[in-house]
DNA sequence: GCCCAGTAGGGTAATTTGGGGG
DNA sequence: GATGTCCAAATTACCCTACTGG
């Protein structure tokens, strides 16, 4: 069908993320600010997250932080 | 190179645009109307988005403004 | 012209944001 | 320090019917 099948990463929305990890949506929104989790933001400024990451967060993956290479 | 280059963009539909974002389709409707997207019409009006810059959007790459500049 | 998934448009719930206090 | 809750405002999701795209 399409030639160029558009790359789309699944995200998670705040809520979903709070469902999986059994925590206040409030709750995430701070990791996200904390940089914790890193976030996408829709254009009304809603973040969203990346499944991935959040899946490799529940299954204790460690996680790359900037300065503990 | 090509004596007549034709300026072939890349568009995407808005349920397109919407799973990249991970939104209800109308809400990118609502993007579109309220400027923050720019949208292309079909003749039976209904609307397509440019790939470029959808993928900035999602980059979080700041746009720019008609009169903005 | 018919089919039907997708889209437009309008209206109403649900979610998210941000700040502040416990 | 991290989390849950209350508040108001903003954004988004879901409902419907009619029309477009392929």
């Amino acid at each position: 069908m399409n030639p160029h099948p558009v790359e789309t990463e699944a995200l998670l929305t705040p809520s979903e993320v709070a469902t999986l990890f059994r925590v206040d949506p409030k709750t995430v929104t701070r990791w996200a600010k904390a940089g914790k989790l890193s976030s996408i933001r829709t254009l009304g400024g809603h973040r969203r997250y990346r499944e991935s990451e959040v899946r490799d967060l529940l299954n204790g993956v460690p996680q790359q932080r900037p300065s503990d290479g």
